[in-house]
DNA sequence: TTGAATGTGTAACAATTGTGACATATTTAT
DNA sequence: ATAAATATGTCACAATTGTTACACATTCAA
């Protein structure tokens, strides 16, 4: 059996090596890997266990009742997916899960993880602050989706993402992803995004985006 | 000291009555009380325990950076409010908690909750459902969020708000409520309703709503 | 009961966004 | 290297929504 390195994921972290490993001794849990563009999880389908992401990175995204997808977000290895959704009385994801590149995903009973959180409480705390941040998370992206501009999501996004003042930063994401991000038609994104661009407010180079006027941004909240 | 009853809490109901009672004689906590309309917690405030909603109804709203609100939700007692922000490593609520009556609140501090946690599963259990619910609310409102035309989002309300077929139901909130919920303007809400109404697909008298015609009204959500 | 406050209906017009189409650029796979 | 696939820029026009304003209805409180 391969050796699992969990150090780096959030719910696991805390836990001591010799505990990490006698942990996953004793755990039940199977393992799957996937190609590159799977559809792995379908929006609906009941979910039964916790889905450890433990190699590569997949996209989440929501079909809307009319066909339109929007992007949820990017989720690289090794976290776990949705893992609120175990414990919730309508346990069903509650998006499509698609693979970016080849994927191995650990699937762990729900009693496991039961078993888990009473025999350890480091995993306990720490699954709990995971599940916290990512209801933190969906608050945001609810932040988001609640400004009405485009103009408006564009300033609120840079500005969340941008590092220290007037530095360039990447954005993992091309302009058809951001549409959906935002939940706008492309071609009208990018008219917006261009507008920016010819105020002299940002600047785009492919996929590295630099803040010239903080001030011309932050008023594109209002 | 006032006997509290917790039964039809989603997290405390798991717990025996005489467990309860220990439960709540051992438990440190706090009670405070405010009158109709007060802003009691204000989006951003750190949030150091759980704050438990025992009497009375509050609403919650969000308030985008442009300066609008977005109502997130109503949320009446026995239910904790906001609870897995506790857990989250950025503490802060999310919104705004006006209340809509007089009500009674309860605070645990976090190191509390992290005890009765360890020491009553039932009451983990329940606890770690009621947040994966939570998280669900949250992408449910998402979802609403993420669907474009305002008669799309009122069709997707009301079809998810109704009984059964035919049937009349009650909505709890008037139309400016309902304009905040959905993230539109008031006047255009109005619009759209009064055309679905045109068009024999719903009925509206004061806050009962009857839809007509089922088939009409999924076909706002393509 | 009566005035005040709040909620609803509606209109003209402005502003923003979506649509569909196309050309061009860039990336990817063979 | 080259074709195919994907991504971007841009346009004219349509559709939807927001804005502001005001009349009228309803509810609430003194």
């Amino acid at each position: 059996m391969n050796k699992i390195d969990l150090t780096s994921c959030p719910i696991c972290s805390k836990l001591q090596i010799d505990n990490q490993e006698t942990l996953l001794d004793d755990l039940k849990y199977s393992v799957k890997t996937y190609k590159k563009n799977e559809l792995i999880i379908r929006q609906g389908e009941i979910c039964d266990g916790l889905y450890m992401l433990m190699l590569g990175s997949v996209k989440t995204e929501m079909i809307t009742e009319n066909g339109n997808t929007l992007g949820i977000e990017i989720i690289k290895a090794p976290l776990p997916l949705a893992p609120a959704f175990v414990f919730s009385d309508n346990n069903r994801f509650p998006v499509d899960v698609t693979t970016l590149e080849e994927v191995e995903i650990m699937k762990i009973p729900k009693d496991e993880i039961m078993r888990l959180m009473i025999t350890n409480h480091d995993f306990m705390s720490s699954f709990m602050t995971h599940n916290a941040n990512r209801t933190q998370f969906l608050t945001n992206r609810l932040q988001l989706l609640s400004i009405k501009t485009i103009k408006g999501k564009i300033a609120h996004f840079l500005l969340e993402n941008s590092t220290s003042e007037g530095k360039p930063f990447n954005i993992n994401r091309n302009q058809t992803e951001l549409a959906e991000f935002f939940g706008v038609a492309r071609p009208s994104l990018a008219r917006s995004l261009s507008e920016i661009v010819q105020d002299g407010i940002i600047k785009i180079e492919k996929k590295e985006y630099t803040i010239l006027n903080y001030k011309g941004l932050r008023e594109l909240l209002i």
